[in-house]
DNA sequence: ATGCACCCTGTAGTCCCTACAGGGTCAAGG
DNA sequence: CCTTGACCCTGTAGGGACTACAGGGTGCAT
């Protein structure tokens, strides 16, 4: 029920040097070693590199993804603090949703228009331009 | 109806040396200079900077959305070609969108426990975990 | 005419990886 | 057994995308 450092990136899609570097910033914890000095994973550390990934492809910093992930570390902490920590990242989270279905709208119409032979009116810039509440 | 760089900075929620970073590397047309040098902006750049600030916010990198400009820009490129393109990065935007609402779904869970007391069930992780198809 | 806020062009630093270089581990095949 | 090839180790250096000065010019308002 363990891996090498290569089986992990394979799975979630990380480079070898990638996950080396999460260790030493702390975003992921030093595993055991084996008797060759080999890092060997546990199944949990799958699901958080997962995570981090991920959350990494939304645009979220390392620092974003460190305070999303002490929601679950930190089950320590006052609940107002987690609650605060929660709305915020929900907020910008909807916030990216509209972004990103805006885009999908006008990435359809290109789609759509292209398959009627047009190419004229593409608005892509306006979807995610500044006529909006920012 | 022009604009300096510090109004679209302001404007765009981008820093000055950004843009001017933007166009050093050819993602913004330089503008035409005042006569003591000024970079001075018509309103169409504030479209294309807000565009590009929030498709980086999105995950996007610098070519990923020096691509989706050019879906605006290359009226001439032929259909086959731009229906491609926007096809690659719908599936990508919809991919991004189904990440987001699970994380979402968990942020609005932990909200809700948080409402009742407990913190005991956080499944943060598992929202964007291997789970489910990469 | 003198601040003061803004602009200019550099160059160097930060963040987040990514790619070597130089070397050790290990299972498989000869 | 021993070698060979795929993997692992610890560095350090490079790249993408900004960000922060340093050193200097512009322009309006007092």
């Amino acid at each position: 029920m363990t891996m090498t450092i290569g089986e992990l990136g394979k799975a979630t899609g990380t480079k070898v040097e990638t996950v080396r570097y999460y260790e030493r910033i702390g975003l992921l914890p030093a595993p055991p070693r084996t008797g060759g000095n080999y890092r060997s994973y546990a199944a949990a550390e799958l699901g958080r590199l997962s995570f981090i990934r991920r959350a990494r492809d939304l645009g979220f910093s390392l620092d974003q993804v460190r305070a999303l992930l002490s929601l679950s570390d930190d089950r320590a902490r006052d609940c107002a603090t987690v609650d605060a920590l929660a709305r915020d990242h929900l907020a910008e989270v909807e916030r990216k949703i509209a972004d990103l279905q805006a885009l999908r709208r006008e990435l359809a119409a290109i789609i759509a228009s292209c398959g009627g032979g047009t190419v004229a009116d593409c608005r892509i810039i306006e979807a995610l331009g500044p006529g909006r509440v920012a």
